[in-house]
RNA sequence: GCGGGUGUAGCUCAAUGGUAGAGUUCCAGUCUUCCAAACUGGCCACGCGGGUUCGAUUCCCGUCACCCGCUCCA
């Protein structure tokens, strides 16, 4: 495994963004807090810049897509709407013997999925749960010990027995399967009561503790249970909380986005890998705004299908959810591309439709290859920067039902064309949709057959009976990205040593960060040649100032040239203009004349003081 | 939250139950010439708290942070 010689690259990667000023501990000076950083100068021009692209490519360069900047705190009840209270606060227990952390809703389908438990199943009468005294102790003192070596059956299987005989004999037995495991990890229930058994090993689990992972406050100057509000822990649900304000106020028609970048806060389980999982971080996230396919069908006659591969083109009236996911996925590769991450250092994690959440119908995750990306079946898959999911109509209806305000759009041209529908046609559409909503109903939210197409039904009068009207919820295209990930990958992408080795063949390592000029915190420096000549420092600080209202430039008259050039490659800077005695004059054909200097390769060149605001332009924009 | 590891200048690394040392970075200065040049001078450290001890950076305990694993990741 290479793994110990990555992690040395990520440890210099952090040691790095300490002594340039690009990532800090949090509150260093008072021994750090778990889960926390800042930017120093350098990070945060460099965060900076990927915020203001991501803003750039997302609303000035479109016409459909408007920006918000919600408050991080909002009415708690939106939490409750999103799912969030009750998946954020999943009480856990740990195993006292293997140490394993449990969901407390996860533990009857891991039990179920054991191999210790399947084979004892086998030894039990199906309805009843009887069981053969005998056959468990042949289990506990075979198979039971490499299963599961903790479960109190296989530590002390004649204690045990015992007591379920002495149990059996009072006419209890276990209610059902559940219960009949509860029992054999219980040695002795007077002192202990029932213990539920670790799904891993048999052993006894904790009382199952909340884990409150969303970070809580309260507002007001008194803390009470009525005034409890949580950071949010995502700033999507801010956009489909305002989605009707934005629609009203901006002239904007379905199909079209709503923009966000914002902090959010989550209570993470383990913060890792330097700041790719924080407590605090930012978000960059679009929810993009479309018609439900049948609105499409109705008004374009069929919904189009693109290739499942590659851009799909630029956005066409016809295109259904499927159209549009593509279409965002590929848009924002480009935009990484954009900004300095070939697809090469990408990776793509196209969930399954069982790692999917019941409201979602697809997601793909943008990953990058970090250093401390694990490798996977032989091959490093990478993190995730960004999901893109399909979520349908779930979060503005969530929304709707527990706001008891519409939150639907009305569309005269999808009245229009569905009034002239035949209605063969709109009774198969209505049929797919029930056959659609029935099987995510028996699939993901674990109902029965029959009461799935029940709701399935009801859902399907609904919808079609507004759609009828011109009236729908949009269903939503969610490109989330965090942009502490995406600096830290731009970050360890950068990072680059050069080892030369010099006349007297004493070599020396040292780091550049190859940043895109576009992205880079500073796009130049300038750097007299000498800084005790005020004539070349007056000349020095006039081309800076020349520099200074197009682009973040820095001056450096310290040290050698040679030790200001390797300062500015740990910076990443990708130019450095160098002024000398010829720009002075000293050579008349030279005057006002500086040197670029390339970073990546060193390569100098020789430009007029006139020309070289457009020729940085060109480059850093 | 659990288990293992680590903790000495900004960085890399020494030494020590009694005064903590080097290289490098950084800062100031000398220098007419381009990739961490040389010379001179300067700043800066035992993560934090408690205990044992005459005395602790060193031994012990706790704590915090970081790294690895478990776990989680909308």
């Amino acid at each position: 495994m290479a793994e110990p010689k990555e992690n040395v690259l990520m440890e210099k990667i952090v040691s790095l963004c300490k002594r340039r000023g690009f990532i800090f501990q949090s509150s260093e000076i008072y021994g750090g807090i778990n889960g926390f950083w800042d930017y120093g100068p350098l990070g945060a021009e460099l965060k900076r810049n990927l915020r203001d692209a991501w803003w750039h490519s997302m609303m000035r360069e479109r016409e459909d897509v408007v920006g918000l900047d919600a408050s991080i705190i909002m009415h708690p009840m939106i939490w409750k709407a999103s799912g969030h209270v009750d998946t954020f606060a999943d009480p856990m227990s740990t195993c006292k013997h293997c140490k394993k952390l449990i969901r407390a809703d996860q533990w009857w389908p891991l039990m179920c999925e054991q191999q210790w438990t399947q084979s004892l199943a086998a030894l039990t009468e199906p309805v009843t749960n009887r069981f053969n005294t005998g056959d468990l102790l042949k289990w506990a003192k075979g198979r039971g010990k490499q299963l599961a070596p903790n479960l109190a059956l296989v530590r002390n299987p004649e204690v045990t027995i015992s007591w379920l005989v002495q149990e059996a004999e009072k006419g209890k037995h276990p209610a059902d399967a559940r219960e009949f495991y509860l029992y054999l990890a219980t040695e002795q229930l007077g002192a202990t009561g029932f213990i539920t058994p670790c799904p891993h090993c048999g052993g006894e689990l904790t009382e199952p503790r909340p884990f409150n992972l969303m970070l809580q406050t309260h507002y007001g100057p008194v803390a009470t249970d009525e005034n409890i509000a949580y950071l949010r822990p995502e700033t999507a649900q801010a956009i489909f909380v305002q989605f009707k304000n934005v629609f009203d106020s901006s002239r904007v028609k379905v199909p079209f986005g709503i923009g966000q970048i914002g902090k959010a806060f989550r209570n993470e389980i383990t913060p890792r890998n330097f700041t790719f999982r924080s407590r605090e971080f930012e978000q960059m996230e679009l929810e993009f705004f479309i018609r439900p396919d049948e609105a499409v069908e109705a008004l374009h006659g069929s919904v189009a299908t693109v290739p499942s591969q590659g851009h799909p083109g630029e956005p066409q009236p016809n295109w259904g959810w499927q159209a549009w996911h593509q279409y965002w996925v590929e848009e924002r590769v480009r935009f990484y591309e954009n900004i300095g991450l070939p697809r090469a250092t990408l990776g793509f994690h196209i969930q399954q439709p069982n790692e999917l959440a019941h409201y979602a119908r697809a997601t793909v995750d943008i990953l990058y290859k970090f250093p401390f990306s694990k490798e996977e079946d032989g091959e490093v898959k990478g993190d995730e920067l960004e999901g893109i999911a399909a979520r349908g109509d779930f979060d503005l209806s969530q929304h709707e039902k527990f706001s008891g305000k519409p939150l639907g759009v009305f569309d005269e041209e999808v009245r229009a064309a569905w009034a002239k529908l035949p209605d063969a046609r709109k009774q198969a559409m209505r049929e797919e949709f029930i056959e659609a909503k029935t099987r995510t109903g028996i699939d993901k939210k674990k109902l029965t057959p029959a009461d799935a197409a029940e709701a399935a039904r009801k859902e399907a009068d609904a919808f079609f009976e507004k759609l009828a009207k011109g009236q729908f919820v949009p269903h939503v295209i969610e490109p989330s990205a965090g942009l502490d990930r995406l600096t830290l990958a731009l970050i360890c992408n950068a990072y680059s040593e050069v080892t030369k080795t010099d006349d007297k063949g004493k070599s020396e390592t040292t780091v550049v960060m190859k940043f895109h000029p576009r992205v880079a915190p500073i796009k130049v420096a300038v750097l007299p040649l000498l800084k005790n000549k005020p004539d070349l420092v007056k000349k020095a600080q006039a081309v800076r100032d020349l520099m200074r209202p197009w682009m973040n430039v820095f001056y450096d008259d310290g040290g050698s040239i040679g030790r200001r050039y390797a300062r500015q490659d740990e910076a990443g800077t990708p130019f450095c203009v160098t002024i000398d005695f010829d720009t002075l004059g000293e050579k008349p054909d030279l005057l006002d004349t500086v040197t670029v200097r390339h970073r990546d390769d060193g390569r100098q060149e020789r430009l007029t003081i006139g020309e070289l605001l457009n020729w940085l332009l060109a480059r850093v924009r």
